[in-house]
DNA sequence: GACCAGGTCCTTG
DNA sequence: CAAGGACATGGT
């Protein structure tokens, strides 16, 4: 399945930007299309608010105001406050998490209110360069509409076990299926699922 | 105007 | 534990 996607989609570019850029698209983007993420990046770059540093030290109105077009604004501006004093308390800065074990960064992340697995996995996978796969809606109706039985807590130990060790293969194997179910595995034309559940 | 988008948390049964 | 609601803007 992994296989067939590859060949169909090639190399795509998914997840631009630093860690700090990915952390704070990974809270924007949730239950929200990119589009609408892409200009609350630049209005947090054009008022220097573009970094976990940054957000820490501003107010939240400020973050508000800014990242209001992602929708759920209020929400995102006090996950994103939460995220900078977590990283800021525990590690000391974005340079320090480098290092860290990513089990140990991925307990860290999930301990703050409003990140939760994919957030954390997006964060880990694009940010900081782990091998660990984000799982999403459209990885699960994919799976399902292939006769997958497995539950979404169990995808993603379930592809992982099939992935090469690369953290490339990571981050296009998400990105992959994303394209693909958005194309191709909508309510009724779900032929090619059932195809690729055949051969793995 | 209805419906959905690269989720997560809180409340109920 | 599963299901339902809240959070909110922007595009079909």
């Amino acid at each position: 399945m992994i296989g067939i996607l590859s060949r169909q989609f090639g190399e795509i570019p998914w997840w631009p930007g630093d860690a700090d850029e990915v952390m704070i698209g990974a809270i924007l983007t949730q239950q929200t299309r990119w589009e609408n993420v892409e200009p609350a990046l630049a209005n947090l770059k054009r008022t220097g608010l573009c970094s976990l540093e940054a957000i820490h030290a501003a107010q939240l109105p400020e973050i508000e105001n800014v990242v209001r077009c992602t929708g759920f604004y209020r929400v995102k501006a006090g996950r994103l406050k939460a995220l900078a004093a977590h990283v800021t308390n525990t590690y000391g800065g974005v340079a320090q998490m480098m290092l860290i074990p990513t089990d140990q960064l991925r307990i860290g992340l999930l301990s703050v209110t409003g990140i939760g697995e994919e957030t954390a996995d997006s964060i880990l996978c694009y940010g900081f360069s782990r091998p660990s796969l984000v799982i999403d809606s459209y990885t699960e109706r994919m799976t399902r509409c292939a006769g997958i039985t497995v539950p979404r807590s169990g995808l993603k130990s379930l592809f992982e076990g099939v992935l090469p060790p690369k953290i490339s293969a990571y981050r296009q194997a998400h990105a992959h299926i994303v394209e693909y179910a958005k194309r191709f595995c909508t309510k009724k034309r779900c032929e090619g699922c059932r195809i690729m559940a055949l051969n793995g």
